[in-house]
DNA sequence: GCCAACGTTGGC
DNA sequence: GCCAACGTTGGC
């Protein structure tokens, strides 16, 4: 089954995960993901998606680089780790709740492109991107293709 | 099933 | 470090 692309954006903390830690490994698997919404945008991915790398928590948080999604969702190991920060005892091998995607590295942008700036074309993007949207928490969101090909292009 | 308490996220 | 917003938990 092949289906057209589709774009996402996908939060880290650089001091847990940067995108400099990424383009080191290569691949990485998007463990901790601990929020149902956020989980079933992993379940929807496939291979080849294209991932917008945000820097969150940070001097100034924005998108720092473009990645890919290089698997379908699998059991985050994690969650069966009682020595893990993301361990949850609810969570069994029979029945995981937690899922992850691996995460390829592409390239990383010149430049930051800032939240501050993101915010200033909310007009272009559309509403209710999620990024923006008051309160907004969630890890991992769609992005349309517009919206990556608008965001990119002010690189 | 309601909702108060609690924990976490993440911008500032 | 603060705190608003939000999700989850658990008592009832």
């Amino acid at each position: 089954m092949s289906r057209r692309k589709h774009y996402w954006l996908m939060k880290s903390e650089p001091d847990a995960f940067s995108i400099d830690a990424l383009k080191k490994v290569g691949v990485e698997p998007w463990n901790g993901v601990r929020n149902y919404q956020a989980r079933n945008f992993m379940r929807a991915m496939q291979p080849g998606d294209g991932v917008l790398f945000y820097h969150s928590n940070t001097d100034v948080p924005g998108i720092v680089g473009v990645a890919e999604v290089a698997s379908e969702a699998y059991p985050d190991p994690t969650q069966f780790d009682p020595k893990s920060d993301y361990f949850d005892p609810k969570s069994t091998r029979e029945q995981p709740r937690w899922d992850l995607v691996d995460v390829k590295f592409v390239k990383k942008l010149k430049r930051t492109i800032s939240l501050d700036e993101i915010k200033g074309r909310a007009d272009e993007l559309g509403d209710g991107f999620a990024l923006v949207q008051r309160g907004s928490r969630l890890s991992v969101m769609p992005v349309t293709a517009a919206q990556w090909k608008f965001l990119l292009s002010l690189e």
